[in-house]
DNA sequence: CTTGCGGATTAGACTCATTCTAACTGATTA
DNA sequence: TAATCAGTTAGAATGAGTCTAATCCGCAAG
């Protein structure tokens, strides 16, 4: 279920933490090892589940601990709906989630560049945005699979 | 600071709880007022004490009471920003979320239908989407005002 | 009028995701 | 060896939001 990092995954993780003055642990590794693994936008609980199995001993704060040092250093990025529990999410390049209403599950979806500028024009001159967050919320006919 | 509601969102309130089959009650007219007369998005502790001004018995199970009830018919928008406070908008019309990093405050920014309509497309077939929340996370230089 | 009903309001207890604290670990450096 | 320091850990604390059970109140039936 939960294999190993390849060679270019450990080193973006090496590099990312590295270019912040921040190292790998072993922890680092199994709760990035599983973020990888299955890109369902996990919450913390559910990857603290899934990274003990491999890692017995793993603290829930430190679960906690890695996932705000990714999002620091934007190997992750968090994914919110509503109030529910925050998810977290490695798929870098930019895209908006859509939350299943029946099911619960995020997907990802595609954010053409095209889009992402119009979206980007509607600011009023004066206003810069550093980050979007956009989500749907509504049904997906089961079968539909979006986040590999 | 709490004038009165004008006619018209007196009865937009009456109908929009009507067509629910709930009432007016002063308290709800006390929390729709608050809504209406300062347009700033708040959370449900500034809605409260705002309430409390002109409703001194007020409790704030009434006032998370009253905005779960505008928010189920519609008078009402919920607005979350990542794990902060949730806030509310009496803004009915399509527009996206500005959160400015230096101030906390949050601004309406329009959205035309163009922009939405792309913003649909987005959307592999078999994804129905019922609600789209946009909100952007930077900086507006100070002076610039949006959220009327 | 009284009484009964049902929706609305209220205070306070409770939940639980997240944050905080303070002790401990283990690698690295002086 | 001893000091240092980032990282980890368990558990306590926080606080937005929810739940519960008692009360209130407008209205309609008797
Ligand atoms: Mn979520
Ligand atoms: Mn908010
Ligand atoms: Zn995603
Ligand atoms: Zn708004």
């Amino acid at each position: 279920m939960i294999q190993n990092l390849t060679e270019h995954d450990r080193e973006q993780l090496q590099e990312a933490l590295g270019k912040s003055g921040q190292k790998v642990t072993p922890q680092r590794e199994a709760v990035f090892t599983v973020l990888l693994a299955q890109r369902d936008h996990p919450t913390v609980d559910e990857v603290f589940q899934r990274a003990r199995e491999v890692m017995p001993g793993l603290s829930l704060a430190t679960v906690y601990n890695c996932l705000e040092t990714f999002v620091g250093c934007g190997l992750v990025r968090q994914v919110n709906h509503e109030r529910e529990s925050t998810r977290y999410c490695p798929n870098l390049a930019p895209h908006a989630h859509f939350r299943d209403k029946a099911t619960g599950r995020v997907h990802d979806i595609e954010l053409p560049p095209e889009v992402l500028k119009s979206l980007r024009s509607i600011l009023p001159p004066g206003f810069d945005s550093e980050v979007i967050e956009i989500s749907f919320h509504g049904r997906a006919q089961s079968g539909e699979q979006t986040s590999n």
